[in-house]
RNA sequence: GGCCCCGUAGCUCAACUGGCAGAGCAGUUGACUCUUAAUCAAUUGGUUACAGGUUCGAGUCCUGUCGGGGUCACCA
């Protein structure tokens, strides 16, 4: 908080003024009996919120150092100060059973008169709530229903929730937490990310898995001798994907800047100025439809190879894929939507005219002009899209009839000029560009390339894009003239890569949309 | 953006063709010294997303708005 800003406080809200104000947080009556708990342990001299926490184990570190004891007479007793969320309450009088949860799992705490007297047992009972984070003190033991557990011997608050988690019960069976009518719908789940994360477990996994995902990829980029760099978010053309931008502006400056659609421009840059092998993990904005596969904000991890072409990238990737899958979940294949894949190398390659052709049973050599390509679309009753270029109606031919059935790792390659403006042509063949595409659960997932580095040509694409694109159509590609300058002082033959790691992810986690697999997923706001 | 479905208690869900808005869990009160979805008894809690309309009467039917999900378009 800077200084001299205003802070607004809110007010709590009672009686008749209730709903009466738009700045202060409407309570439910839930909230209002532990906001009354609050003030309860206040008066009694009780720090709701205190600073200091002296935890010494974790659950599953207290757990294991029992264990390791457990039986050896001669062995000292596992004392432990354990901090956690409360997460179940069993009260049976003067006894009290509870669960308290941390990052590593649960554990059960042991609360009994006999030690800690019945006043402390009322407290417990009067003013602490599920989901209050607490710390107890105690030793280890077994009980008698054989559950490795804390004897309490102290206990205090840490921090007063004031809103309940929005959870009902939970069981654990064989260390499986199974919930029963747990927080579902959907957009309270994203929109209060935290309370999902709280209550729902699995969702927690999601994401460790996520970070595993991309520990992997860092791994498996730095150990083949790529560097890591950053390149612009914040740019003033953008390029390297056929996207809608986002707009910004920067105001001192007094000039429109766009968030960046791809890195590609700018890795590409970094070959001409001498590094070999560059990659960059971040985040891409594209101005489009949101879908249970696209999201505004997305994840990708883009890199460029030189002296490789897309052969090699297509090697590089199945190794990639190979070595991700054995760090994150110990195995080659997975379940994917009830599909088993397998993501042992080599993937199936298989051109892209052929594919389309056994498929569709048009051969899109025979049609080299988008009208040609349209009348045989038409003839097999296919949607044709009135004004498309070729190369547009042959990605929709791949989006509509190949890409949901390329569930095992496929690669499609060679792929129409038209709409690879920044992809090298085939040797005798300037229609068909040395571009891959990598397919997984029916969904793309990789896209790549022999890159294109004579400047000639590539200013001859940037023409013929605005030469193919109407004015007005938002995917037409910009003349970069800078990005033309450093082609011309020379560029070594590369192979470039990209990936989507949410859609990886999805994968990785049997997810079906894209909102499951980002934390916080965009949408629309309230009002 | 088009079309379809959905929005009921803190959470998960009921409420037949329009007829007094309910349950389980959570909460509150009480009982209970090895429970683990603890159990038992009692009990609080609602502008049925919002705004209109039809009707003696609307959670239910109609119109609009907001939000979500799906799908198509767009798009990797």
């Amino acid at each position: 908080m800077l200084p001299g800003s205003v802070i607004r406080f809110p007010v709590r809200i009672s009686g008749d003024e209730r709903g009466t104000s738009d700045m202060a947080a409407d309570y439910t009556n839930l909230e209002q009996i532990r906001l009354e708990k609050i003030e309860e342990l206040r008066a009694e001299g009780i720090e709701p919120y205190p600073h200091r926490v002296e935890r010494t184990h974790t659950s599953v570190e207290a757990i294991q150092a029992f264990e390791a004891v457990e039986g050896d007479e001669q062995a000292a007793v596992v004392q432990a100060t354990l901090a956690g969320r409360l997460r179940s309450m069993r009260p049976m009088g003067k006894i009290i059973f509870a669960h308290i949860e941390d990052g590593d799992g649960r554990i059960q705490l042991f609360f009994r008169a006999n030690d800690i007297g019945e006043e402390r047992i009322s407290l417990f009972n009067r003013a602490f709530d599920l989901g209050d984070y607490i710390q107890a003190s105690g030793k280890m033991f077994r009980t008698r229903a054989g559950e490795a557990s804390l004897w309490v011997e102290s206990f205090r608050m840490l921090a007063k929730a004031v809103t309940p988690l929005p959870a009902a019960k939970d069981e654990v069976v064989d260390g499986e937490v199974i919930q029963h009518a747990t927080l579902a719908d959907p957009e309270t789940r994203y929109r209060q990310r935290y309370a999902d994360l709280a209550v729902n477990a699995e969702v927690r996994k999601i994401f460790r898995k996520r970070a595993a995902i991309v520990r992997a990829l860092h791994q498996f980029m730095n150990d083949h001798s790529f560097l890591e760099v950053e390149t612009p978010i914040l740019q003033p053309i953008y390029g390297g994907a056929a996207a809608q931008p986002f707009v910004t502006h920067h105001n001192q400056l007094k000039q429109d800047l766009y968030l960046r659609i791809s890195f590609e421009l700018y890795l590409k840059r970094l070959l001409v100025g001498g590094f070999e092998r560059v990659y960059e993990i971040g985040r891409d904005f594209r101005n489009e439809g949101v879908s249970f596969k696209h999201n505004p904000e997305f994840t990708q991890l883009e890199f460029y190879w030189a002296y490789a072409d897309y052969n090699q990238v297509m090697d590089l990737t199945e190794q990639m894929l190979a070595f991700v899958a054995d760090q994150v979940i110990g195995q080659r294949s997975f379940t994917y939507q009830g599909h088993e894949i397998n993501l042992n190398p080599p993937w199936e390659r298989v051109e892209l005219r052929q594919r389309l052709a056994e498929v569709t049973g048009i051969d899109i050599h025979e049609h080299a002009t988008a009208q040609s390509l349209a009348a045989a679309m038409k003839a097999k009753e296919m949607e044709v899209k009135p004004g498309a270029t070729r190369g547009k109606l042959i990605d929709a031919l791949i989006g509509n009839h190949l890409e949901p059935n390329l569930i095992q790792p496929t690669f499609l390659y060679n792929y129409p000029r038209d709409i690879s403006p920044l992809a090298k042509s085939m040797p005798g063949d300037p229609q068909v560009v040395e571009r891959f595409e990598g397919f997984l659960g029916g969904m793309e997932i990789c896209n790549a390339f022999t890159e294109l580095n004579d400047p000639l040509d590539q200013e001859a694409r940037f023409l013929e894009m605005g030469r193919d694109y109407a004015d007005d159509d938002e995917e037409r590609h910009p003349m970069d003239e800078d990005y033309l300058r450093a082609l011309r002082y020379g560029m070594p033959p590369n192979g470039g890569f990209g990936m989507g790691i949410d859609r990886l992810t999805m994968l990785f986690t049997d997810q079906r949309s894209i909102r499951e697999v980002i934390l916080f997923p965009h949408l629309r706001s309230r009002e």
